[in-house]
DNA sequence: ACCTGAACACCGTTCAAGT
DNA sequence: ACCTGAACACCGTTCAAGT
């Protein structure tokens, strides 16, 4: 947002969560050893345990600088700016994606299972799931999550392109139910019934449907939202997978 | 995120975009029908125009102040705060989802080329995909999308409760598809090849599949993965449909 | 009744100067 | 080599004062 005057921004170097700057991450000649009083990890945490106790809105530099008992411009020596910060703290905060599902089960029971576990961490950490757009998912923890995705599809007999294709339509389906839901209780009874009135109340010729529905409707809840689509994707999936 | 001192925000009004906000607003007194100099359809047109030409980062009170012509408080006359500006604006912004599709198409064919209108319209603008998440789908043009889907769903043979749903998985899909690809163009053959050495340099004991198969999961692009999550969508819907 | 000017309390980022 | 202090150019929001 604050560019620099005469340089464009990124002309340097690659955009954090790019495959590129992924890449030359780990090319760099790995931080002299040095017996140094801050580390990234260091920040990652102070940063993952402000954003989880006072959200988005509160991680900024100033307070993990506050958190460490440093000054802001300190943070700088680890991290190129703040959105570096943030890519590698939504990759750290995604590891769980790769918890390993019930033995037994089959392809659509195990991707539903991780689906699921991955959806409610996120509510758990609504921070994480408001930072985690934009930002690829292209970081360690995430691309363990896509091997293990793509051993589930490919076992269920989609093409390695297609398995591709499922594991992230999955987790777009994913973190998009989250995010749209954020900040939004449906299962509050006191929002659920200003849905009914705003449904109920709108001019019948021409939203028949939410007028007539208003009650059904207002009752629906984000978990509802969430079961069918999962349902019906893997539905598809396995549809796409058998053979024609 | 500038609260002030002693009250707690939104204490006194709705948080901007949620049903009660909605209903609060059309239940103000209309705003008295002087000869105003600024409207607030002058301010949304601004703030569009911004948008798009300069990106969500260039969204603030005095550039739109700037291209009107007045001061940044005076914006807070029409406008309680940045954050119902922004509810408004993409409500508007919006307005495209309920363009007819062609007749003569099934339920199924309507509903794709309804997803791919929508989807187009937000990667021709960006701006307003990046700014579309948390707020709640209830304004006007929202509704309007969700009268079309649900009649096109409840036709299709599910239940009002069911079509509420799958509109809503359909909406979050092609939200989430976009919002997971901003800024990130997976055609660009720069961005494919850096993804492909990305992969193929991993480690081939814990991710095989990404080394094995790095040369086709690098050629895969958000497009190829947004028409197979929208088939498997649609083909799920259709499933669940059917009489068990 | 409407709008302005000026301030307030914040941002991210940089950099000379200290140790 | 590392960290600090202090600044710079921005934010959103408020409010007394003007017209």
């Amino acid at each position: 947002m604050r560019e620099p005057k005469t340089t464009e921004p990124g002309a340097d170097h690659p955009k954090p969560g790019t495959a590129a700057w992924w890449l030359a991450r780990e090319n760099e000649p790995a931080r002299p050893r040095r017996r140094r009083s801050l580390t990234l990890d260091a920040i990652l945490d102070a940063a993952m345990t402000l954003l989880d106790a006072r959200g988005a809105g509160a991680l900024t530099m100033r307070n993990i600088a506050e958190a460490l008992g440093c000054t802001q411009a300190s943070l700088y020596r680890h991290v190129r700016n703040r959105e570096e910060l943030v890519t590698l703290l939504v990759d750290r905060a995604v590891s769980v994606a790769s918890a390993a599902p019930p033995e037994g089960a089959d392809w659509a029971e195990k991707a539903a299972w991780s689906a699921r576990r991955f959806r409610e961490h996120l509510l758990r950490h609504p921070g994480v799931a408001s930072l985690l757009r934009g930002t690829e998912r292209l970081g360690p923890n995430s691309l363990a999550g896509m091997q293990y995705a793509l051993g589930l599809f490919i076992g269920a007999g989609l093409s390695p392109r297609l398995a591709s294709a499922a594991a992230s339509s999955l987790a777009t389906f994913v973190l998009g139910s989250v995010q749209f839901n954020l900040g939004l209780d449906t299962a509050d009874p006191e929002e659920s019934r200003h849905r009914r009135l705003l449904y109920g109340s709108r001019d019948a010729g021409a939203l028949p449907l939410l007028v007539e529905h208003a009650d059904t409707l207002a009752a629906v809840t984000s978990d509802d939202e969430f079961e069918f689509g999962l349902n019906a994707l893997l539905t598809g999936f396995r549809a796409l997978a058998a053979p024609s």
